[in-house]
DNA sequence: CGGCATTGATTACGCATGTAATCGGAGTGT
DNA sequence: ACACTCCGATTACATGCGTAATCAATGCCG
């Protein structure tokens, strides 16, 4: 079983992804401040994080750089993976059938699948 | 916010959107077996959806009949767009195209993605 | 009629999560 | 050298979830 990334710490892997190694501080101002957290709230899920294995740390100095263990590809894979398994059978033209009838697709989103589909096909 | 619902609730929202109304003993025994839950354990999910507000339960003699007060095509949208927001800023066809390139799409996928494709086209 | 069985309601309990505050040790300014 | 500060480590605490057990009311069996 690959280790779940809640919600909240999903923000701090974000932050990770986008750039890194990182330290504590780091990670925290640039933490979306909508979320309004104390860095004490940041530093409490990089240690989660760490915990999990999906994060690394190495001393530089006397701080910590934090850096992604796991891919963002590899994690949003999962992730589609389990919500096509728990709403779809495990089958995903569903899931985007369903994402087209309940107009959840753009126009945009249609051309862009459509020129997708061709390639997929090529 | 509309109301989660969490993964244990999800196997019991899927006997009652099968089959509705039931009695709590008719959805337990519906229950994969391979959960191996005791019948307490489906009851307590009952009473935590009839909290949340996703069942209803109405009086039969001393058992009480339960039906989802969600449609699973609504449940299912919110959760597609749920995930679609988290993972691909809000994008579906990011969505697609990840499955496409983690090969989580079959020959069979991309048919009818193809045929679905065309029919939102016209 | 009085206990047993059935069923809904209440309570339990450990782990995860969201959101921190506090403790303790290492460096820094004076 | 000492107080102050900065940071990681430890601890906190409420809520949600998974998984039940216990309590209470009611109907059934003998």
């Amino acid at each position: 079983m690959p280790e779940r990334i809640s919600e909240a710490e999903l923000a701090v892997m974000d932050v990770l992804w986008a750039e890194a190694p990182l330290s504590a501080m780091d990670v925290a101002t640039r933490i979306d401040d909508g979320r309004g957290w104390s860095d004490r709230t940041v530093k409490t899920l990089l240690g989660r994080l760490l915990v999990k294995g999906v994060l690394a740390h190495e001393e530089q100095g006397k701080r910590y750089l934090y850096r992604p263990m796991v891919s963002r590809a590899d994690y949003v894979s999962g992730e589609s993976r389990r919500l096509v398994d728990r709403l779809f059978g495990g089958r995903a033209a569903p899931l985007v059938a369903h994402l087209a009838e309940s107009q959840a697709l753009s126009e945009a989103d249609i051309a862009e699948l459509e020129a997708l589909v061709r390639e997929l096909r090529s």
